[in-house]
DNA sequence: GATTATATGTGCGATTATGCACATAACGGG
DNA sequence: CCCGTTATGTGCATAATCGCACATATAATC
């Protein structure tokens, strides 16, 4: 395989989408961005990408390429780090990934870590969708449930997510708080998330407990479950710091505990990489101060 | 970092030494590889080689430079095998190091290797001198005695070498096979490597417990001192496999046994490439079964 | 010590890649 | 429904790169 610079600018156009993005972050036009795709699938005898009148979608190849060059990319910043002289600092994009839950956890954290090495970009994904590490889509993803079983993926306990049931102060005026004895879950009403094939084991007790006629309310984004939950829609589960910080108040149907196991997920060709070990030491270091 | 393809030229040059032949290998023209190495130069502000009238040596940057390069190399070679419907094919070179001893028992492993891999190229470097695995210049090293500290070295036990003192019959006939009660060492002449900083054992204890005077010939050359060897001047340190080929005769001095224990040593960069981690299991196999 | 072989450098014409202007196509919003 | 926005494609002039011929320097050889 020749022709490492094509593979890199294809390694701009997966990550952006767009051949006109990824011009702009190469600082080149984007003829050029087309010509390097082109002469690159030519080469290979089979397309990289999908295109579409929106942008460039990789294909499953595409994907394969933006892997190998995300790890090359790091490993060349790494290089150029040391070799001007500035010691181990590192640079570039450091691409984390969580559910929404954990969000207001993990932010101060990465807060910290910018500080502490000012030449690195986060860019930090909120998605319920998960991100498949295998094609570089990120360096870190902080998983609930069990861990998928890709050998190609290093997992690594992270710390345990207190869920709780939560509901307004309003809606708790008027349902009840569950605490009294015998708390029904036919008297009350809920918020769930609308995806039916999230693994979340507090999602899953939803859709095997409660009647459906009682979930009155879901939505496929977090954000609005939680607003959903202080209108006084119903009562839905948020992370205990989040519910704290926002002046929830738990209701306490049953004496179950919802911990939530969290893994710290990389992929093997970027596991060894400064650029994760760091974030991760940083992010292991945070939890166990807790 | 931009510029992979001129990354590219600088770790052939680094690899071959001279720019005529990087630029052969390359299929480019010398004077496009002198100006990229140029380029390349003044964009970091910092020399990669010793322009030499022999050719070009690696500065300890270039080196650095070297190593990256040779991962990115493999996984552009793995990633284009893979995009090409080759399935994990392997292809590309693999770079071995050992001591001379175990060569014989090394190359027809490789060459069972090589069979089974078409598109891959062994380069098997004997060489007395270690490797420097942090600089790429090898993918795995065979190293004997304790294995050094560098945390960079993935480092696991092979199998133990059998080293034994050997002679020819010739020796033999006039000195000796030391078998005799009290075969004292001054009745002996020996053999030995001219490198004393060499930590093979067997060449410490010579160096320990024979008298200057009666090491009557020495060389740096594995192969020289066998022949040497062969050619009645001495007794010297053998592989038992290798003197059994050869019709020597095993001399016993002392009821010692000189089993060298032997590492796979592979650099953490490598280590989790699939062709590295094809040829270590193939070497590890064929040792189980002996 | 002259010769040969093998290197590294450099000016110049040919080749190639790039940037620019422009064409085209889809999506979204008032 | 039309128009603005944001995309992808495509000639064409220009700029950058490359290959070739030639110059130069050094180690090995006879």
């Amino acid at each position: 395989m020749k022709h490492w610079d094509e593979v890199r600018t294809a390694y701009h156009v997966a990550r952006f989408g767009t051949v006109s993005a990824a011009a702009e972050a190469l600082g080149v036009h984007h003829s050029t961005v087309i010509r390097h795709i082109d002469a690159l699938e030519a080469h290979l005898g089979l397309k990289l990408f999908q295109r579409h009148a929106r942008g460039y979608t990789p294909t499953e190849a595409g994907s394969e390429v933006l892997r190998v060059a995300q790890a090359t990319e790091d490993q060349m910043n790494q290089l150029e780090s040391r070799l001007r002289g500035g010691g181990d600092e590192l640079k570039g994009e450091i691409v984390i990934t969580s559910l929404q839950e954990v969000s207001h956890f993990i932010t101060p954290i990465l807060a910290k870590f910018r500080a502490a090495h000012p030449d690195v970009q986060i860019r930090y994904m909120i998605t319920e969708r998960l991100f498949r590490l295998e094609f570089g889509e990120a360096h870190v993803a902080i998983r609930a449930g069990e861990a998928g079983q890709d050998p190609d993926n290093v997992i690594q306990p992270f710390f345990q997510m207190q869920m709780g049931l939560f509901a307004s102060q309003t809606y708790v005026d008027r349902y009840g708080d569950g605490i009294d004895p015998d708390g029904l879950l036919s008297d009350h009403l809920f918020v769930c998330n609308a995806d039916e094939a999230l693994p979340a084991p507090h999602y899953m007790w939803i859709r095997e407990n409660v009647p459906p006629e009682q979930i009155v309310f879901s939505s496929t984004d977090g954000q609005t479950l939680i607003q959903a939950v202080q209108e006084g829609i119903g009562c839905g589960f948020v992370e205990r710091g989040q519910a704290q910080d926002l002046g929830l108040v738990e209701v306490t149907l049953q004496n179950q505990d919802w911990r939530v196991p969290l893994s710290l997920v990389t992929h093997v060709d970027l596991h060894r990489t400064p650029k994760v070990q760091a974030i991760l030491k940083f992010l292991k270091d945070a939890c166990k101060q807790m």
